[in-house]
RNA sequence: GACCCGGUAGCUCAGUUGGCAGAGCAACUGACUUUUAAUCAGUAGGUCGUGGGUUCGAGCCCCACCCGGGUCACCA
């Protein structure tokens, strides 16, 4: 202890101080009448309404926040606390207070949360205030939280920061900190927990049941993906956390709950980069009776409702660009799109052709890559990222689709689509390849690339064909990553600042 | 996994050819009863990411490692 930081020993001594003097700094808890916003706004339409007594004070009010800002001034003091509302200023007089419980101000910092009750008026710099007639602490902060001076542009309320807390790894870490400083902050992940509550809204109208599937799975399948390993003791079993959820949901389907999702946590054990983190959250639906088209069109209802729902607008600003999410959304096919690139029909360039294109952009790990291979990497690296506004890419290669369905009239492509926003992969889907046979060969080509050396190949799942077996009508799925979509909506670069604990290394 | 950039006070950052470790904010002491990046005067606060090495002397140079950010690869 005797390591503790100046600062930290401070505020030790600051605690024991208030305990000496009879006052409990752990408080049990404290009965608001209102919250910081509330406050503010019915003081706001009381002034409007003439509800003022002679002294132009409103009414008495019971609320409870963290300190975030003090401007002390001898026998007076202005703060600012915060609650999960917002923010509201303070103003404790001595004459007011009485000596006593004022001078005990001087045991309180930034960071401390306390209960007042006081008077709401107007300061005669124009804000909204409460004169704090009782305080009491309810719990002592003792270690300083990083606040940063704030300017807030009266006019827009854009926040500047000034010796800030901008330590992207230390803010990651501690996200307790920079939550606790950083209002906006809070903001993104209750925004991310409505677009999740709209999506799920959505689908509950459209006659969705919400299901749940394993997390821990003998086998893993329903993308391409290398998995978590992990062991089941009394079974003694290896075991699989979910790369996806696809496997169950169709065997749902095949049962008969015809229209099914869930929204839950994958695992997949990939590298780490602004738009992949190894656990994240996917939303899949499964909709029997369906193809592609179907749900080409209900995802461009979704996209609307829940965009308007939760911003209000449908022109997203996310980093340079302005995102239109305006249907139709634009629909290339992904050949054609590739075709254009590279201004060559690919359907006229032989595997060789596609290889020295490839070549020549050096791309890199084309070793024993196949045709379809290779039209994926020339799209990801010619097409995808030009993806900005709403885009529907169609008719994937089959090699590169081993659950869906072939394409009508098309037998070396699939009806899939991926969209795509910002540049980003954000829904995926397929007309589900619902021949038992069919499949079976599918992933038998994929044990064979499995054999080859390709670890993210996906696995023979003897259980899921006995189920198509049985029979499962056509089906329409989506996948579609949830935390993606909240880095658009919310316009964050990085899908750490969309997630409140990212994966990081540890520090030991 | 590769490459580039970074890690110095609680926070944000300086630190010259290798020569006593610096600033602003926060903290502390004092002044100040309508301020809001409050103001004014003063004080204190440091294993310079970790471990080695070179040197009379290392925050700075060399080696290894840890962590983060960015770019690329893989992937959603």
């Amino acid at each position: 202890m005797d390591e503790l930081s100046q600062v930290m020993q401070v505020r030790r001594e600051k605690l024991d101080e208030l305990r000496s003097r009879g006052i409990e700094p752990y408080a049990y808890n404290f009965d608001s009448s209102t919250t910081a916003v509330q406050a503010s706004e019915s003081f706001a339409t009381a002034e409007e309404g003439g509800r003022l007594d002679e002294g132009g004070d409103g009414e008495s009010v019971r609320l409870a926040g963290r300190i975030v800002s003090w401007r002390g001034h001898g026998k007076s003091a202005f703060a600012h606390i915060e609650d999960g509302s917002g923010s509201i200023q303070l103003y404790l007089k001595k004459d007011v207070l009485g000596d006593e419980s004022f001078d005990t101000l001087d045991l309180i910092d930034l960071g401390d949360w306390i209960g007042i009750e006081g008077v709401l008026f107007r300061t005669r710099t124009g804000e909204s205030t409460v004169r704090v007639t009782n305080w009491t602490l309810l719990s002592k902060s003792l270690r300083p939280l990083p606040f940063g001076k704030v300017e807030v542009d009266a006019d827009t309320g854009e926040r500047t920061y000034h010796s800030g807390f901008s330590d992207q790894e230390t803010r990651y870490r501690q996200r307790y900190a920079d939550l606790a400083v950083h209002p906006e902050v809070r903001d993104v992940f209750r925004t991310r927990a409505h677009i999740i509550r709209e999506i799920r809204t959505f689908l509950d109208d459209e006659g969705f049941l919400e299901v749940e599937t394993p997390a821990l799975q003998p086998l893993y399948g329903g993308a391409t993906a290398r998995p978590f390993v992990t062991r089941h003791n009394t079974l003694d079993r290896t075991m699989y956390l979910r790369i996806a959820d696809e496997l169950y949901l169709k065997r749902l389907v095949v049962g008969g709950l015809d229209r099914v999702y869930e929204i839950t946590k994958d695992f997949r054990n990939e590298g780490v980069d602004r738009s992949h983190n190894p656990e994240f959250t996917m939303a899949e639906w499964y909709q029997a009776f369906s193809d592609y088209e179907d749900q080409m069109e209900l995802v461009e209802r979704m996209m609307v409702q829940v965009v308007d729902r939760v911003t209000g607008t449908r022109t997203l600003p996310f980093g340079d660009h302005d995102i239109s999410v305006e249907p139709p959304f634009r629909r290339i096919r992904l050949v054609d799109s590739l075709s254009e690139a590279l201004d060559a029909d690919v359907d006229d360039l032989s595997d060789d052709d596609l290889r020295d294109r490839a070549e020549a952009l050096s791309i890199p790990e084309l070793d024993g890559a196949g045709r379809g291979k290779l039209i994926d990497k020339l799209f990801g690296e010619l097409v995808e990222p030009g993806l900005i506004q709403p885009t529907f890419v169609l008719d994937h290669p089959k090699e590169l689709s081993p659950l869906a369905k072939e394409k009508r009239g098309e037998p070396h492509l699939t009806e899939r689509f991926e969209m795509y926003l910002a540049g980003m992969e954000i829904f995926n889907a397929f007309s589900e390849l619902n021949d038992p046979l069919d499949q079976r060969e599918r992933f038998q080509a994929q044990m064979g690339l499995r054999a080859a050396g390709d670890d993210e190949a996906q696995q023979l799942d003897e259980d899921y064909l006995r189920a198509l077996e049985y029979g499962m009508p056509p089906t329409g799925g989506v996948g579609l990553g949830v935390d993606r979509l909240v880095m658009v909506m919310t316009n964050q670069p990085s899908i750490r600042d969309v997630i409140l604990f990212p994966t990081l290394r540890d520090t030991e």
